[in-house]
RNA sequence: GCCCGAUUAGCUCAGCUGGCCAGAGCAGUUGACUCUUAAUCAAUUGGUCCGGGGUUCGAAUCCCCGAUCGGGUACCA
């Protein structure tokens, strides 16, 4: 603060300056030229992260997009009044810095510079250089210090971005059309969770916010789309933990004159461009030190013989409901006593099968309970033609040969609505009943799929600015 | 929602069997230093020990209430 204003009295407001940027750290050590060791002059521009003063030289570090370069600031070279100014920067102000490229004594190409100007100052002290910062809560709250300090968090948010890029081009090669659909809905369905509440003034109307992309995808097929699909948030009132957000990311893709096999294709192919393209590695390494392997075909299995082979059991299917449940209870996991039947099933594999899928293992011919946007399986109706992949101990991404039998569907939404309190999509119904062509569709989150792929155990580690209580009162 | 744990300088942390002034490193400030890599050396500033109440001659330390955060768990096809 004093610092500002005597600059300011001094006549150089650093607020009015600019800088040119002619390459980032990462293009620099490209240019020199190791046989006759010398580089051209470069202008490079960032935030001070290391300052080292030996009397009249200086080595400092500028933080840009790409990461770190190095710079020495001599006094004979850039002026005794240039360098006096100079001395007087702190760490976290913006600079930029022109000269030719050099390679230190400990080899680390550097930026000689002819001239150095201060383009933005900095006010507040940075975290702390060594120990980076730690505090979760801040790390949240104040991202751009985290993305300062800590690179691990920089390279998962900015592989994020290119991930994301990469699934899109990969549905654009193949023809898919990029769409957006509504985030207020009057009817939030295509998923069971609670939604977010908001309100119109010009409408006069309460609105939900979107708990999934689906129906309003799916009205595009009816429309002649047929090969849809759309990248974004997605709200659901309920808990937050490591692996929920209230808002997240979704892809749901729609494919006609495909199914829920089709899907699987698609999304081994999407993961594969991603491990080639960006990761150039098809082996994840998880924090605990497991290797997840992503190359090739990917396990299948049947829902059923999960649960087989888990509860040791194979007249489970066929057991009463009270049975069920203590056969549960004696597996070692809590279950609802008022669960319905299929409900026990589930949740022997949601919580002792799916922790355990590390490899990913699309899981096959789910009751038809917990589907009813699927089409039944011809060869067993009790079953719905989809897939659950797992990957990670998680579910990725669900795929189904979409619902397109306007009664069936009709019915399976009036037993759902039954059971819990929800209200039916009767426009959705509407334009099934128009036919919608035979089709695959599939949703992943995106945010949990960068968990995976990047090893990270915590979901808010992929999202900049995570969902948090807000501050009680002032500012630091 | 429930159960555990945490909160001390701008940042990272120590101190917690109650007792001389609440400490260190980094950052900051002042000085020395023309190839540093957590630069080094010397000096120095900085505290509502999360908030409130209680026990006690005495509380950062023990107890109670609250806030915030984290972990687990529940809800979430």
């Amino acid at each position: 603060m004093e610092k500002l204003s005597k600059l300011v009295e001094a006549g150089s407001n650093p607020f009015f300056a600019n800088c040119e940027q002619t390459h980032t750290s990462a293009q620099v050590p490209s240019l020199f030229d190791e046989s006759t060791e010398s580089g051209p002059e470069v202008s490079v521009a960032g935030r001070i992260v290391v300052f080292r003063l030996m009397g009249k030289a200086t080595f400092i570090k500028l933080l840009d997009r790409d990461g770190r370069i190095q710079c020495y600031v001599r006094q004979d070279e850039i002026g005794e009044e240039a360098y006096s100014a100079f001395k007087k920067y702190d760490l976290g102000d913006f600079v930029g810095v022109s000269g030719p490229l050099f390679k230190t004594k400990a080899g680390e190409i550097t930026v000689r510079a002819k001239s150095v100007t201060l383009v933005s100052k900095s006010m507040r002290p940075l975290p702390e250089k060594w120990h980076g910062l730690a505090d979760e809560d801040q790390i949240y709250r104040q991202r751009y210090l985290d993305l300062i300090v800590n690179d691990r968090s920089r390279s998962i948010l900015q592989a994020r971005s290119r991930i994301v890029r990469e699934i899109r081009e990969h549905l654009w090669s193949r023809d898919f059309l990029e769409v957006e659909t509504p985030v207020f809905q009057t009817v939030a369905g295509g998923a069971a969770a609670r939604p977010f509440f908001t309100r119109s003034n010009a409408l006069n109307c309460d609105f939900s916010l979107r708990i999934a992309l689906e129906l309003p995808l799916k009205r595009l097929l009816v429309g002649g789309f047929d090969r849809v699909f759309e990248i974004g948030k997605v709200f659901r009132n309920e808990g937050i933990s490591r692996r929920h957000s209230p808002e997240f990311t979704m892809l749901e893709v729609y494919q006609a004159y495909s199914d829920y096999r089709g899907m699987m294709d698609l999304f081994r192919s999407m993961i594969h461009r991603i491990c080639e393209n960006l990761l150039g590695t098809y082996d994840i390494q998880r924090p605990d030190g497991d290797v997840i392997h992503l190359a090739g075909s990917w396990t299948e299995a049947r829902y059923k013989d999960l649960i087989l082979n888990k509860t040791q059991d194979p007249d489970w299917f066929s057991r009463s409901r009270e049975e069920k449940l203590k056969r549960a209870t004696a597996l070692g996991i809590e279950v609802d006593p008022a669960s319905e039947d299929f409900e026990i099933t589930n949740d022997v594999f949601g919580k002792l099968i799916e922790p355990t899928l590390i490899q990913p293992t699309f899981v096959t011919h789910l009751p038809k309970e917990l589907v009813p946007l699927a089409k039944l399986s011809p060869n067993d109706p009790s079953t719905v033609e989809v897939f659950e992949l797992c990957i990670n101990g998680q579910e990725i991404a669900p795929a189904y040969s979409e619902q397109n039998d306007p009664i069936a569907q009709r019915e399976a939404f009036e037993k759902q609505a039954g059971e819990e309190i929800q209200k039916i999509d009767h426009d959705f119904l509407t334009a099934l009943e128009h036919g919608m062509p035979p089709a695959g569709g599939m949703g992943v989150g995106i945010d949990r799929l960068v968990m995976m792929l990047m090893g990270t155990q915590n979901l808010r580690d992929t999202i900049l600015f995570p969902t948090l209580k807000p501050r009680a009162t002032g500012e630091s």
